[in-house]
DNA sequence: ACCTGAACACCGTTCAAGT
DNA sequence: ACCTGAACACCGTTCAAGT
């Protein structure tokens, strides 16, 4: 009845989200190697099972930094739409940048979301929403192009084929296993033009 | 001087090859979890302090089976290759078929070799080799289109492009995270060649 | 309702010691 | 030259117990 309780406090204040947000500074600082249970705990300032009380297991507290990392991901990509001309390869380059960017200064959060820790997935449902709203921006800029004329074809199809390059773009980058780019802006803005100017080009009605 | 010391052989016969045979069997039964160095150690018969006669530490075992995985996906790209039609189109989707089916049918294997325990790359040449062989096949079939005139445009960025594509859908397939399409055949090749004739499409000179 | 401490069954790695 | 056993410093997870 009082109001003083409007948000979930615990002795700690809020555990589940002091945990998280340790879990994220673990995972910026160390990777992922250094996000173990009883280090994020320690981090907290509580003993090392006390996670246990917000959090099923380990897989559990992953999944809830992973859904964190998608909707941070669906707000990059939502502002780089608003904040660029409205033309499709420029929509497309601003979403694929912003993809590809978050990718590159989160690198062990991008590999966590995007690591199939995977059946989990179709039962976490509010995981599985955040990743969804993140490729359906990339869908919906491709519907709008279609309703404008401005491609043809099998929409879905483009859809996949364009995700798949910009996320084995984004894959490779992270794991310094495209030859011959550094992650620096330039040769990755170059890189992001080109796949799109060439998928663009088998899109043409 | 002795002829029958060819093959390094140790009392266990060869330790090292029953390691990492022991490793690839682990890899295929419970997937990148399952493989720990005490249980490859059991595996293979020998105490869990063996191993270490044969790799500097657990990092070097995975090298090697990242390494002898990039060998042999270098073998499948190399067969398909072979025995594909002398059509520009036909000998890409020839590559990108030998390179995702080879993903889902060895997921935790591929996993591994595509995850960047990063820097050792730079420092382990053979397993570098390994990898630059495969993505070569594919820099080489753009080579030889380019000289006949078949397309245009810088190769290098082509080639970068074409192989982003085809390896974020081998990881999105892989992870189970390309929505509607499931790892059967018919959808994945569908995917692979859609992706190939649009970007073919941009490369027409 | 929320948290702790001791305990269990594991890891990777090191090091003296065995043959 | 090759392998073993005990030991160390860790994990994730469980469970009785505390407030």
């Amino acid at each position: 009845m009082e109001s003083h309780e409007k948000t979930s406090r615990y002795h700690h204040g809020d555990l589940r989200n002091a945990l998280l947000a340790a879990a994220l500074t673990l995972l910026e600082e160390e990777g992922a190697a250094g996000l173990d249970l009883r280090k994020v705990a320690r981090r907290a300032g509580v003993s090392h099972t006390a996670p246990y009380r917000h959090f099923a297991d380990k897989h559990a507290l992953l999944a809830a930094i992973a859904e964190i990392g998608f909707n941070r991901l669906a707000e990059r990509m939502t502002e780089a739409l608003t904040s660029s001309p409205p033309v499709l390869e420029e929509r497309l380059f601003a979403l694929g940048h912003a993809y590809i960017s978050f990718g590159l200064h989160h690198r062990a959060h991008a590999r966590l979301m995007f690591s199939s820790f995977g059946m989990a997935r179709a039962e976490d449902i509010a995981l599985h929403a955040a990743a969804k709203r993140c490729f359906e921006l990339l869908a919906s800029a491709l519907g709008d192009a279609q309703a404008n004329g401005e491609i043809g074809g099998a929409l879905q199809a483009h859809w996949r084929s364009l995700w798949s390059a910009m996320h084995g773009a984004m894959i490779l980058l992270i794991e310094d296993q495209m030859p011959y780019v550094t992650a620096e802006a330039d040769g990755v803005d170059t890189l992001i033009r080109h796949t799109i100017r060439l998928m663009l080009a088998g899109m043409r009605p």
